[in-house]
DNA sequence: CGTAATCGACTACGAATGTAAACATGAAGC
DNA sequence: GCTTCATGTTTACATTCGTAGTCGATTACG
């Protein structure tokens, strides 16, 4: 099989195209556009670049519709999000989940609500 | 006061080098070339290079020994890790550092060890 | 049919980054 | 004192990123 998931990188501006298609997808450039241009300044021929540079990197895909594209993302949000996840705690807290958390505890980085919610999620957790 | 804080970003690489003066510091050119550059297949140019960007940054200082420099972090490492770590929940997880936590349960990147330090840690905080 | 609008592909270009060599200057050894 | 070593400064160059204009083909409208 080849199924080569993305190894390139996704830069941030790329992320803001992303975040539209997964949002909603498939669309066309100019879907897209309307979701991320006005909120970035950007005009339509930036989304275009950035697109296919997507499509290059392999973390969108393309399927012909009449004379124009529609775009889907090939790779899933939650699996972007691990990425960056991971790659943060490893860079930053070796690795340990815990390190970040006590990092973002100290911090005060943490709100109440954050810690209900994660208590909740801990109860959850070890049921 | 004009207490600069680092606007600016710091790079992969410069972390190396920001890793190496947060170990010990002040360490010279050299003493940090020997820390970091072996690991990363680096030249004593290279590390000289970051050097001079982190302090053209303000995330390092100099003060003059005889002839050399020696260096120092001016910015904690600690800060660094809240701005990575404030910047990807953000980014990712709409300012909810919960978000975050929540995604590391459900990708399974917990270890049973984090689990029961992070509740350890929420324990500490709701005394 | 011919002209205008549309749309992807290609090109552009400055800033940041990774990586490093060349250079200048002062210190240290012979 | 002259050569060599050490060390900071300057310059270099490829790649990625942010941002966008232009071109060529195709479609749609009149």
């Amino acid at each position: 099989m080849d199924e080569a998931p993305q190894n390139e990188r996704i830069s941030e501006a790329e992320q803001a195209v992303m975040e539209a298609l997964w949002t909603r997808s498939p669309l066309t450039a100019n879907e897209v556009a309307d979701a991320v241009a006005p909120a970035r300044g950007w005009t339509l021929a930036t989304v275009k670049t950035l697109l296919s540079r997507l499509v290059t990197k392999q973390a969108v895909e393309t399927a012909p519709d009449g004379k124009r594209f529609l775009y889907s993302p090939r790779v899933a949000r939650v699996d972007f999000a691990a990425g960056e996840s991971k790659r943060l705690v490893d860079r930053l807290f070796g690795g340990s989940a815990a390190g970040l958390f006590a990092h973002l505890a100290e911090a005060e980085a943490l709100t109440d609500k954050d810690l209900n919610q994660i208590e909740a999620l801990l109860k959850e957790l070890r049921k």
